[in-house]
DNA sequence: GGATATTCTCTACAAGCGTAGAGATTGTCA
DNA sequence: TGACAATCTCTACGCTTGTAGAGAATATCC
């Protein structure tokens, strides 16, 4: 698991989400992908996208006269490091008022709330040992 | 409840934090207490302190040449603003993936398990009226 | 009333980020 | 072989953020 915290910018994350469902893939690809939500130019996504092979979030290889990316860190990967940003900044760190923060601000059906009771329960048991 | 989501960065963060525990207060004394983990001038502080104050998350006063700050942002609308931002980025709003990160990838003991449980247990009551 | 300490104001500068245009290359098809 | 189309490269510019110095204003104490 290659670590060291991984930071995106709003704009980043569009990019790199188009870049999981796409990869490989060049920038005019998702450019495509993301002009209807964003708008963005080739210039703007193609900025983006070398800045971030520079972060080393994306890998980009030549092939021709074309440049095809590929995401470095995956999906999961980012998505603890923005979850533990909020937690080490938002709450100090605590876990248990972050899940009730989420609990008090957002609706959920009876099906969710087993969804997580199960998951704390599999936590539970594979802790014990 | 005046919101429009909240965005801090991580010094604002520490700042705010340090804001809260000493509303209301002058740069000093904040500088003062941020002295030791960021080693921030007095500078670094205000000018910090006066961007927050103009993106309306703390107000100033004056009291004679003393600045007096206080939050306009309460801990849980920060705290809410953070959380949903990634929410929304890295899990696209799914709420039990992202409670599935957070337990994938810290360690909890029995009681803070037991806790989360009776949190669940309380939305579900609180849900069915 | 001058020396010291505290706090303030103003200005600055480099790096990062959002955004994009101009023009060069290259591939393709009639 | 020339006209389009697709893609690339290079450059730029304004805003935000992190960081801070220089010097003015004010209070304080001998």
């Amino acid at each position: 698991m290659s670590r060291s915290t991984v930071e995106l910018t709003e704009s980043e994350w569009s990019v790199i989400k188009a870049v999981w469902e796409n990869e490989p893939c060049t920038a005019p690809v998702i450019r495509e992908k993301l002009f209807l939500p964003t708008g963005w130019t080739y210039s703007t996504v193609r900025t983006l996208m070398d800045r971030m092979v520079v972060k080393g979030v994306l890998k980009a290889r030549k092939e021709g006269k074309l440049t095809i990316y590929q995401s470095v860190v995956t999906r999961a990967q980012a998505q603890r490091g923005e979850l533990f940003y909020t937690l080490k900044h938002a709450f100090n760190g605590a876990l248990t008022p972050m899940v009730q923060c989420l609990l008090e601000n957002h609706q959920l059906d009876a099906k969710e709330l087993g969804k997580l009771e199960s998951l704390i329960k599999a936590k539970r048991k594979s802790a014990k040992k």
